[in-house]
RNA sequence: GCCGGCGUAGCUCAGUGGUAGAGCAGCGGUUUUGUAAACCGCUGGUCGGGGGUUCGACUCCCUCCGCCGGCUCCA
């Protein structure tokens, strides 16, 4: 079994994580969801704003639960307000059923179940209910109460999921409620003092939530909202939403002529057109470079492979429910890969090693295919086929601690060339279930944390977190608009060099088995594209732009000009184009801005006189005439991976 | 997979049981244009697919597919 077992759950995360614009709360759920009863929100200050994945299995941080006195100001707003919210809902609804609502990262969200269906044409009731509650100013009230108490109340008020959530309670603990007009709650609080320091708020959508998210559980309705401090902190997050709204990759994707997806050809399955083909030629160009100056070779695998394969390597009895039904080719049957990881052993099997040939590094852009379940796909952050940007390390146990730093540094510097310099990392160590001795976890799970220490890169750790065949790194990075993402990952396996039989000489000439080490910077290539769009909203840099530059000839007498100039350009690999359309000048500017075109040159008489070419940024805006040798060479040293941008002007796009 | 919403031209969207529309894009003309949209004309649709109700369905019902937001799954 795969070693990518867990760096799938990270890309699950990630890829369930919201839309830009629903930013970040949903990590919180399953925080609470284990929680005896309405959880007050937990270790908020862990995680910065706008994380969307955070959904992970920190076990060791779900431990952590604050003291009352450090949930803040604005956390005990909001779940003041879901309580608000809940007393609104049981006012305008018949037999409302409640379970827990906690605050989130930007808001709040209580669970109800309730005959009708609650929908968006709902909310501005529940709101005008809600607001005429906070302007009435209720307070608050903590009631303690007995078991017996507490047990006798909600049966009268047939609170069927409450009653479970209180027997959830440990015996000993403090029972409380809090009354809040006619709407008593079992909740741990703390609340506001009354309704009135509730002060903006607006709900924002409502899904379906299977109760204490167990699939085999009813399903309940959830209502999410947000809510702040003033009225003012409210717009400005509505704003942030539009925002990443305007960076969808998906709406740009479309826009920008990158990718689409189509219905028939099936969902998750990604078309690359001809301008997204060449952005990722270009990042697969700079990877593969990147990997041989790094001391990797490259190697390619098939697509299929036999069943015998995924059954020593465990995939067939292990993760068969994400794999494809097998293909009968001479009455054998094939499967379509999951992971790269067994092809990858196989070429190490084709010879015997030495202790003097290792480390091996071995890295591959394979494409592979795994059954996701239909809703959670996902644009390009969740599909059925996607390349990884794998690699496998082979080394003795000696050297792990440097291969494992020299990835780290790697992986810092390939972010660094997308403009990511904010990095975190999670070190998550053995679980109770794991395969492999205790003393290869223990030196394994070192030579990770002294790498982080080392590289510099802050980290958590994540107690008990690994899977169970071996410690993880997984690294976030945070976008231009704060967002974090999960990205790469690096993952020790004992199973498959075990599965496998893998061995070298060592210098003793006795056969040693190898350490394995998987590895991926972005993940898949699909999703890192997906996330380089949304970093950038569109507007790639130079050196990753489908389209470089556009020239833009006035009237017709000036295309033959603009023709000797693009080829000229084209000669030095810049990627040009001449807008010969008959519209104004204006007109073509406006489609270049709007395609998102680095660099425009406006080619009017004058120019041709002169020999010049007047120079437009789509962000710098107009940069006066030079000549074409002065252009190219600026293009050239903005041109370069990582190349820094001339200064942003502000530009209306 | 589950809950909810949505699906009308390439795109964005009007259209509540009685002859399918607009803007943009595209195409053809006119215009020869100076840093974000010239003007005129034309083309373009099984209203996501299938079934049903009805004299008549884009509109109502059922079902399937896809998309969106969540939940779940994620050895």
């Amino acid at each position: 079994m795969c070693p990518w077992g867990s760096w799938f759950s990270c890309r699950r995360n990630v890829a369930q994580t919201p839309r830009p614009g629903k930013t970040g709360e949903r990590g919180k759920q399953r925080k609470t969801g284990g929680n005896s009863f309405d959880a007050p929100p937990e270790i908020t200050t862990l995680r910065p704003r706008c994380t969307r994945h955070s959904t992970a299995r920190w076990k060791g941080l779900q431990s952590f639960r604050m003291n009352d006195d450090k949930v803040s100001a604005l956390d005990r707003m909001r779940h003041s307000t879901a309580h608000v919210m809940a007393a609104a809902v049981s006012h305008l609804f018949e037999h409302v059923q409640l379970d827990i609502g906690p605050s989130t990262d930007d808001g709040f969200y209580y669970d109800f179940d309730l005959p009708h269906r609650l929908n968006t044409e709902d909310f501005a009731r529940i709101e005008e209910e809600m607001a005429r509650l906070v302007k009435a100013n209720l307070p608050f009230e903590r009631v303690e109460m007995s078991r017996a108490e507490a047990e006798q109340m909600l049966r009268e008020r047939g609170q069927k999921f409450k009653l479970e959530r209180l027997a959830d309670i440990p015996a000993g603990e403090t029972i409380t409620f809090y009354r809040c007009g006619d709407f008593v709650d079992l909740c741990r609080g703390p609340h506001v003092e009354s309704t009135g320091a509730i002060k903006a708020f607006k709900l924002t959508s409502v899904a379906g939530s299977y109760y204490r998210g167990k699939e085999t559980n009813p399903m309940l309705q959830r209502l999410y909202g947000v809510a702040f401090l003033s009225e003012k902190e409210l717009r400005v997050h509505l704003m942030q939403i539009e925002e990443a709204k305007k960076r969808d990759h998906r709406k740009l994707g479309r826009e920008l002529e990158l990718f689409t997806t189509e219905e028939t050809v099936g969902p998750g399955l990604v078309l690359w057109h001809p301008k997204g083909a060449r952005v990722r030629l270009l990042i697969e160009d700079f990877w593969r470079r990147e990997h041989l100056k790094n001391g990797y070779e490259l190697v390619y695998t098939p697509h299929i492979g036999r069943g015998h394969l995924w059954e020593t390597s465990g995939h067939l009895s292990f993760y068969r429910e994400g794999m494809y039904a097998p293909m009968k080719i001479d009455e054998e049957e094939y499967f379509v890969k999951p992971m790269n990881c067994p092809f990858h052993i196989k070429i190490y099997q084709a010879k015997k090693w030495s202790y003097r040939d290792l480390p091996l590094r071995w890295a591959e852009l394979g494409t592979v295919y795994r059954y996701e379940k239909a809703g959670v796909l996902a644009g390009l952050f969740r599909v059925r086929g996607f390349t990884q940007d794998d690699a496998h390390i082979i080394c003795t146990p000696d050297q792990i601690e440097s291969e494992i730093l020299r990835v780290m540094q790697f992986a810092k510097r390939m972010w660094s060339v997308f403009g990511f310099e904010d990095i975190k990392a999670y070190l998550a160590t053995r679980p109770e279930k794991a395969v492999g001795e205790a003393a290869r976890w223990e030196q394994a799970t070192k030579s990770l944390e002294h790498a982080l220490q080392t590289a510099g890169v802050p980290y958590e750790v994540d107690l008990g977190g690994g899977a169970f065949y071996g410690p993880k790194i997984d690294l976030k990075v945070r976008d231009a608009i704060g967002r974090e993402w999960q990205v790469s990952t690096f993952q020790f396996d004992f199973n498959l060099p075990e599965r496998f039989k893998l061995v070298y000489t060592g210098s003793d000439g006795q056969e040693h088995q190898p350490y394995m080490v998987h590895r991926a910077l972005f993940g898949s290539i699909e999703r890192f594209f997906g996330i380089l769009v949304e970093h950038y909203a569109g507007a790639f840099p130079l050196w990753l732009a489908p389209e470089q530059v556009r020239l833009l000839p006035l009237t017709e007498k000036q295309h033959e000009f603009a023709q000797t100039l693009a080829q000229q350009l084209g000669a030095e690999d810049f990627r040009v184009t001449v807008d010969e359309r008959n519209e104004k000048v204006g007109a073509k500017i406006r489609a270049a801005q709007l395609e998102k075109i680095p660099y425009m040159l406006i080619l009017g008489p004058k120019e041709v006189e002169q020999g010049l070419v007047s120079v437009r940024h789509r962000s710098a805006g107009d940069q006066g005439v030079m000549t074409p040798a002065a252009l190219m060479e600026r293009l050239r040293a903005e041109g370069r991976p990582g190349g820094q941008p001339p200064p942003a002007k502000v530009q209306a796009t």
